[in-house]
DNA sequence: TGCCAGGCCGGGT
DNA sequence: ACCCGGCATGGC
């Protein structure tokens, strides 16, 4: 699969480097790869803020807070009570298995990491794959919303595959490098946000546009 | 004003 | 193994 290389080089040299992820720390990281399910970025914005602003950003604080609490104040991001069993769910794995530090779980391998993580109930793998990639530091390829549509849209894979066969496209074809992977995803959703969402069909002035599907 | 956003789960075929 | 309803706020 060239065209994965291809398309890279375009969309890195029409955006240029995106800077992700936004979070100052892994845990933070990790926190909103949980509250930016399937909702936009802005509405997790407003609530890391407010977990700041309570000081509530830190293990400690989000493990020992109450669920209802909790809710409260991650209101802005949607689905706030699923959402607030979900973190706490993943703070009990958090405690439990890696005592709350995010060294332990860097140094656990990779695949059974995943397999932990997967093992929480509200993170999937689109969730697990952020938190490697970006909390972490983990070589593996983020498939989401925006990553589908792009590469259905261009007849490179059908958008029903299962995330398992989206994910091995890019395990197969790129080099296992972190930035690579990093600023990849990053540019996946710039461009899906720009020209090809559901409210933008067409894109005439995608920089994938002129993209022709033979050098697969 | 309605539709959409950086998913995932649980229950039903 | 799929399919589907539910979850919810804020922006455009």
């Amino acid at each position: 699969m060239r065209i994965l290389s291809d398309i890279y080089r375009r969309l890195f040299s029409f955006f240029g480097p995106q800077h992700w992820w936004p979070g100052d720390t892994p845990f933070e990281i990790a926190v909103g790869a949980i509250l930016t399910q399937n909702t936009n970025w802005g509405n997790v914005e407003k609530t890391i803020q407010n977990l700041r602003k309570y000081q509530a950003l830190t293990p400690q604080a989000l493990h020992t807070m109450s669920l209802q609490k909790l809710a409260e104040l991650i209101r802005p991001a949607g689905y706030y009570n699923i959402k607030a069993n979900r973190l706490k769910s993943f703070m009990q794995c958090f405690m439990n298995d890696f005592h709350g530090s995010i060294e332990n779980m860097k140094h656990r391998e990779t695949a059974s990491l995943r397999e932990t993580l997967l093992s929480v109930n509200g993170i999937g793998p689109e969730t697990a794959d952020s938190i490697l990639l970006y909390a972490l530091g983990k070589p593996v390829f983020v498939i989401d919303a925006y990553t589908k549509r792009v590469l259905s849209r261009h007849g490179i894979i059908e958008y029903e595959r299962p995330y398992d066969e989206f994910q091995m496209l890019f395990h197969e074809s790129l080099k296992r490098n972190v930035s690579l992977y990093n600023e990849y995803h990053a540019l996946f959703v710039k461009v899906g946000k720009t020209y090809c969402n559901k409210r933008k069909p067409r894109c005439e002035a995608c920089p994938l546009e002129t993209l022709s599907v033979k050098n697969k």
